[in-house]
Formats: C-alpha cells, sequence, structure tokens
DNA sequence: CGATAGTTTGATATAGGTCAAGCAATGTGG
DNA sequence: CCACATTGCTTGACCTATATCAAACTATCG
C-alpha cells in the first residue's frame, strides 16, 4: 500500500518512486543527465493518482503550471472547433512529455484525457524552470523535446496535405509501431489504445474509411486485425504505402508524434 | 553605400544596424529585454545580403548554426516528399523568426527560400545560446517561440483535416491580414508575396480550387482582388467563413502561423 | 515582342464523406 | 450470471466536394 506522503491527489508509491529506478526513464529524460542532476530533477516530481478511462488530465485553457510523462497506459490531446468539434491532435504512449506546449500560455492550449487508465509524473512548471536554469543540460532537453513536436507537427501538416486514406493509416501504424519498439515491445503486434472513430479525427478520416482500410490492408495480408489487436504482417509493404523508407521508420525520423 | 565589415556574405548597413533602432524591434523581440540586454544581442546579429526571389535562406538537411528574423520580402519553409513533391509548411513575413525548428538538431528540418527579394537578420545559434544561459528574458522569449509555433501548427492541423476549401482560404487570408496589421499595415488591402500555387500547396488545394474561391468571394463582395492585391471588403463574413470569432482576429490567437 | 509561367474557367472523374443497417463487443442492473 | 442496452465496428449504397484534365487568357521577363 503506497503512503500518502503528499497534499492532494498526489501520492508516493513506495516502488519506483525515484527517477533513477524507472524502467523508463532512459526515454523520458534522454539528455545525459548525470546522476545529481537527475536527483534534482527527482526532487520536484510529483506521481499523481491514476487517471480513469475518459478522465481529464488538464483541459484547454486551465491554468498551466505542470507538465507530464506517461507512466502507463495513454492519453489524447485534443482541440476544440468553434462549433464543438473535437480535432485530435496527438496520442501520447509511456514514456512521452505531454502539455509543454502551454510552456508560454498561462492555460493550456489543448485538452488531454485518458484513453484508458493511466498513470503520469507530474512536473510542476515552476520549479523545473528554477531548475532549467541552473541545469543547460534540462534546458537543451526542453528544447529538444519542442523542436522534436514541431517537426512532427510538420509532417503531419503533410500527411493531412498530401496523402490518401490508405498512406494515412499506414503511416500511422508504422508509427505506433516504432513507438513499441522504442519502448521494448513487439514492433509487430500492439493492441491499440483508441478506438476508430479516435484514429478517423486524427488522420482526418471518417470512421468508415478508416474501417474499410482496414480490411483492405487485411485482405491484401498488410496487417490482421482483430479489434484492437493489430499484427503486422508484411511491414515491408506497410513502410512502402506510408511513403517511408526503412530508415525513416527505424529512426521515427519521419514518423508522426513519435 | 554599405561598408563591409564582417567576412562572407555578411555586411553591416550604415542604417539600421542595431536593433534599437529598427522599425521592427518591437515586433520580433516582444520580450521586455532591457537596453543592456538588447545591446548584447544586437552584437551577435549579422545583417546579410539580401537573398534574390527563389533563392535559398537554407535548405533541408544543411547544417543547423543560425536562426533568422526577417527585415523585409518574405519567405516560405517547405519539407519535401520522398516522391519530390514540397509541402509548404509556413510563409514568413517581415519581423517574423525562421529557422527555430532546426534548434535541436544537427540540420535544418526544412528549406526556406525567398517569394521576393528579402532580407534578414542571422543569430548565430552557438552566440544566441550562450546568451541565453545569461539572460532568463531571451531564453523565455525563445521558449515563447517554439510554444507558438506548436500551437500555430495544431490550428493548421484542424484547418487540414476539418475545414473546407471556403474556410480554408477564408483562414487564410484573416490570418495574412492580421499579420499585416501587427507590422501596422492596412489589415484590408495588401499585396500576396506567394503564388496561387503556393497558396494552395499550403492550405492542401489544388490551384484550381484556390481560384475558384478567390472568384466566390469576390463575387460575393467579400474581397475584390486583382492580380496579387487583395482588398477585403466584408472583414465580417470573412471571418465568419473562416470560423474565427473577432477576438481570435484580433489576437490572432487561433490564426495560423502568424 | 515573343516566350514562359501563372491564373482563370469549364467539363469530367473520383476518393472519400454521408446515410443506413446489421453485427459484435462491452457494460449494467436485476 | 444473464438479458438488455449502449457503444463501437463493419459493410453497402449513394452523393458531393474537390481533384484532374484541358484550354484560353494574362501577366511577367529576357
Amino acid at each position: 500500500m503506497p503512503s500518502r506522503q503528499q497534499k492532494g491527489n498526489c501520492l508516493n508509491l513506495t516502488k519506483e518512486t525515484r527517477c533513477m529506478t524507472c524502467s523508463l526513464s532512459s526515454l523520458c529524460l534522454p539528455l545525459s543527465l548525470n546522476l545529481e542532476d537527475i536527483d534534482q530533477l527527482d526532487r520536484i516530481i510529483k506521481r499523481r493518482q491514476p487517471l480513469k478511462k475518459g478522465e481529464h488530465l488538464f483541459r484547454q485553457g486551465d491554468s498551466f503550471d505542470c507538465v507530464y510523462a506517461v507512466r502507463s497506459g495513454s492519453l489524447k490531446n485534443y482541440i476544440m472547433t468553434n462549433d464543438g468539434e473535437e480535432q485530435i491532435t496527438n496520442f501520447h504512449l509511456p514514456s512521452e512529455m505531454v502539455g509543454l506546449d502551454g510552456i508560454d500560455c498561462s492555460s493550456y492550449p489543448v485538452s488531454s484525457r485518458a484513453l484508458e487508465t493511466t498513470t503520469v509524473c507530474e512536473i510542476p512548471y515552476s520549479r523545473l524552470q528554477e531548475l532549467s536554469n541552473e541545469l543547460p543540460d534540462l534546458r537543451k532537453q526542453m528544447f529538444s523535446s519542442l523542436s522534436k513536436e514541431i517537426r512532427d507537427d510538420k509532417q503531419m501538416m503533410l500527411l493531412l496535405s498530401k496523402k490518401n486514406a490508405e498512406e494515412r493509416v499506414a503511416t500511422f501504424l508504422a508509427n505506433l509501431s516504432a513507438r513499441f519498439k522504442r519502448r521494448g515491445y513487439s514492433p509487430y503486434t500492439f493492441r491499440l489504445p483508441m478506438s476508430r472513430n479516435e484514429i478517423g479525427n486524427y488522420l482526418g478520416l471518417a470512421v468508415e474509411t478508416v474501417s474499410r482500410v482496414f480490411t483492405r490492408f487485411q485482405t491484401s495480408q498488410i496487417i490482421a486485425v482483430n479489434g484492437k489487436e493489430v499484427h503486422i504482417t508484411d511491414r515491408q509493404q506497410l513502410l512502402e504505402i506510408a511513403g517511408l523508407s526503412e530508415c525513416e521508420a527505424e529512426t521515427g525520423a519521419k514518423l508522426v508524434a513519435s
């Protein structure tokens, strides 16, 4: 049983309380922070109670005071059109940072909600900023995260403005595959944490189109789908359709939102 | 005649050599830098020889060593699809920063080329980084620029995935209008620095569609177009079609790529 | 002033959206 | 633990916004 050591909805788990022992740290802190630096960062991080499916981590317009790293589960980020429709701008898997794009506003520019039961590390921004004043490596890492997000966004624009339905779905699957691989999971078999509807929303397609492309890919033996379980049968062809070279797929360079 | 005081293609103009006296400084340095800070920044900035129409400021893959501020003219940034097509990701008008998205790579992730004769201020990144270590305000400003770009990119994704042709063109014109206004020019009458083709490329539309929307808007008395000259006749309706509230248009908040 | 590139307009084709219906999975209360 | 409801997924039929193709017209440039 974890002991409550912090106020509010933050609690310290007895295990995995430290960045240094966290299995994800090599991914969410790819900067070469030395041990002391990690220790300092560690002290300002809070582990929050898990979010249940559908709960918000934060809402567009909420006052910006923390950034987050996903520990387990997954999140979708989205903005609202002025007629109330949602536009998903990103999905976030474990080890990925969330909320950095609010960094110069007083409030979050997007909403973020859990796709399933999800745990996150919470980093109070004021503390992070103080700390980054002292740690050039940490600062560099923050710039990196931001500029990576920009590069990914440009690739997403390309996808939305030039790619057809099959290319979009193939790119999406290849991207997820690379992200699972990065975390040490199979890049061939994984479970989609989001619904077809959410995939369509994100890719600028109708649900029906996503569904049809899935069945078409299945018919051509590129993937095997069973509900949310996906198995990639012909990775080569998937990458080809996505319009990605082997190398791009490996590095995740041209992959969207990784 | 400007005197050559620096090596290579950089030269110091006798006038407007200083940020402090530059008419754009309030826009490209909206941070509240004190006079000393501006002076320090000033010393590391180089004014380059004008780029002629079609010349590259930098190419995707070039080694990243400078960021830029547009002084006059305009630029388009674009990435290449793997089949050689270009996807324009942004247009840059005077006072706007270019190249920040290369910040954590060794090379620029996009290409940038002049749409017309264009002058820029060049800021060597290594120097900027050193300086930002000392000036928290400058650092804050850099984070601001990056996170603003991310927010704009999200809006662009929304445009590309949810808006129809008329909404896209209206959004584009409203955005340009706000940017001209910001620089002290008329928000009602301005000259498009880019071709219809480039507008279409940027907005994910065929040239023909852009042209047709322009004529439709003209027929409904929303704008008057003569070649590249645009006059906005019915701003209210333009904003309505764009799906922007008056307030959003004023602040440029939801406007793409400003 | 002819050539070349950019723009407009019309005619036609099509990818993907929308609507509708059935089916599968998941959740809920008795 | 099981009916039943709700939500998500798939498939088919049809429609429409926009792409594509073609041609004329207009600016721009050497």
